[in-house]
DNA sequence: AACTGTGAACTTCTTCACAGCC
DNA sequence: GGCTGTGAAGAAGTTCACAGTT
């Protein structure tokens, strides 16, 4: 019994798969037919050979002496990752940044389409924002179960996440990216990931304010 | 020759003192005086083990079958973490994710402080946004040598997200959170944290479709 | 000659298990 | 008894170095 290839990918290299996608597809519209490990790698952030080691878990598909086809390697990607399907998404609070997630285009162009977008007051109902109307809270479950939808967006206060958390998973969603700043919790077989802005920002200041300590200290 | 404290912390640690920061702010405003490891990691979502480990980084601050102080712990992560000084900022890019950023009051309470924000286009300039006015880019240089800023924010779209990372590095910047989809460039001794929204989502879906694609395949 | 693919070394992070203290 | 702090074990991720291929 040969398993031909383990079908888990690393958490950490499917996050630079969707980086590289994003380079090899800027590389296309440039023009661009070939590009070596060291190539790709400078224009990613990362090292070459770690590159060539997350490409290798697709299987190889560069050529010795040469380096990558550009579209071939995107067309690999985006299937490995997804990307081609058209994944049902909702997103659930209307503000500032929830505004900002369903106008961005980048989420078509990597297999994610929103179908439905949810806010509590009544203010916010009723406007369109990137081709869809914002609908009430209300119609949330009968909206996930008439696109079944799989993926849902909280980008509401962090009072209400909870409640949204629970409303979507009762509703079938099974992956939920949340933007809130609290810590959710959900069934099991709903996957949350957590983005806090804040936390990012404090981990940044951190890492710079230790760097420039430990510089006055050599110099010391 | 004792070293009486390794200074440096774990960067995974750092994100997840954050993270306790957050909760343990929580906890104090509804009046709890003392946690045990268990709860105080469930209520971040992490291993308990782990956040032992993560808080013996600050020294030992627990009572041994008590638990932690909350406002002692707290404290003591908000000065770990430089929470307590008040760091200058600025954001450039006032679309709807930069109007999200610069509204966002969890920023002030963690030691962060706009005192600045940008954009190129005429049309957003001069509209105020969390008691800030907004500035046109040509200002730039002069507030952040004014207020002697070390933090920028970069939520500009990608084309322009490289000159403006260059014009924040060579107006004395150090630290860039950057949440354009585009890898940037700095100069040594500027730190540059990339954030970018639909790689979250790729890989939360990609985690989710691999669970999916594994349960289907025990079943068979 | 150039560049990929990968075993092996290395580093970092996580989890466990239990000694130590209240 | 209950909970912290930590060495040790284990897992995951990164980097190196070089064999292999065109």
């Amino acid at each position: 019994m040969i398993q031909p290839r383990p079908r888990t990918i690393p958490e950490a290299t499917v996050g630079r798969l969707a980086v590289y996608l994003r380079v090899l597809t800027g590389l296309a519209d440039g023009g661009r037919t070939t590009v070596s490990s060291g190539e790709l790698a400078s224009a990613a952030g990362v090292n070459p050979a770690g590159l060539r080691k997350d490409l290798s878990h697709l299987g190889s598909c560069g050529v010795r002496g040469v380096g990558y086809e550009v579209t071939a390697l995107r067309e690999r990607i985006a299937r490995v990752l997804g990307a081609e399907r058209s994944r049902a998404c909702v997103l659930v609070g209307i503000g500032n940044l929830g505004t900002a997630l369903a106008d961005y285009a980048g989420f078509g162009s990597r297999g994610f389409r929103f179908v439905g977008l949810f806010d509590a007051a009544p203010s916010q109902v009723g406007q369109e924002i990137g081709g869809l109307t914002v609908q009430h809270m209300s119609e949330l479950e009968a909206t996930v179960a008439e696109h079944e939808a799989t993926i849902g967006v909280i980008a509401t206060p962090a009072e209400v996440a909870q409640s949204v958390c629970d409303r979507l998973a009762a509703a079938g969603i099974r992956s939920i990216l949340n933007f809130a700043p609290v810590t959710l919790t959900a069934p099991v077989g709903v996957d949350v990931r957590p983005v806090d802005l804040s936390v990012e920002l404090q981990v940044l200041a951190f890492l710079g304010q230790q760097r420039t300590a430990r510089a006055a200290e050599v110099t010391a």
